[in-house]
DNA sequence: TTAAGCGGTGCAATGGTATTGCAAAGTTAT
DNA sequence: ATAACTTTGCAATACCATTGCACCGCTTAA
């Protein structure tokens, strides 16, 4: 547990109980995790605190949001080097149409666009759908 | 508007009024539309209609849904060439995180990408975020 | 001509997620 | 132990999406 502590306070979160809590459930998902899921399976906790929760990780680069296209936001913890408010995640999140379930792909990286004159990109999202591995036996 | 009796009938709905309406102002727009932002701007009607209407216009491959990243559903006319059930829009979509438009970018492609073993893509969307041309100045 | 059937529309109502306000509980420094 | 600050939980609110149901107007069959 001294390791989840230590991954707070690396990250200048004051390591409550609360924290600790999620962030070791955030360690042990595989995919993304809603708000609604955390809730469900996290029994421990009212839905506020974990919104918070999730919010205090996200303005300290520790977990970055996912908006996958099914209108839920999820969440998953960032790999290294994501900073308070810049998150420099540029991998690619697969929406598996058989489980529901959406991944980060940390080595799959978002190709640059050319976009037209003019335009200028700052961050860029990529939501690739179809079956994951696990489904597609 | 013959024309847009048309654009209706060759994708088999029924032009009615409503639908008429609702297809000028999309065809008049630049930026893809919230549901609210209809209802806002075409004081005509009722949101539930609109919905229907634009649910309609979906299935039958004239529109097409954008999740955006901001939670909100945005809809813009298809380019040619979409179907019923599939829709095969390929493009990026912009969102310009001053003016908070978002755009389709028809020209623009999304890249193929290489996933890891075993997952099979189906669809793709990528949203770029950034400052559009209009902001840009 | 009337009655039945059907697509389309509008209103009311519901469900779900995100978000804020506030007060109680916990923590830390003096 | 007290004051100051942080964290948590409950209640309440605000939206957006979606469904149910009744009504309207049109077409079709008796």
């Amino acid at each position: 547990m001294k390791e989840l502590e230590k991954k707070l306070s690396d990250k200048q979160i004051n390591p409550t109980a609360m924290r600790l809590l999620a962030l070791d459930y955030l360690t042990k998902r595989s995919a993304a995790v809603s708000l609604t899921e955390m809730e469900l399976e996290m029994d421990r906790s009212d839905r506020v605190t974990l919104y918070r929760t999730i919010k205090t990780f996200e303005e300290h680069g520790l977990v970055h949001r996912i908006e996958d296209g099914t209108g839920i936001t999820k969440f998953a913890l960032c790999q290294q080097g994501c900073d308070p408010g810049h998150h420099h995640d540029l991998h690619v999140h697969f929406f598996c149409n058989s489980c529901k379930e959406t991944h980060c792909l940390p080595k799959t990286i978002i190709p640059e666009v050319v976009l037209p004159e003019a335009y200028q990109a700052q961050e860029r999202e990529l939501i690739v759908k179809g079956i994951c591995a696990a489904c597609a036996v």
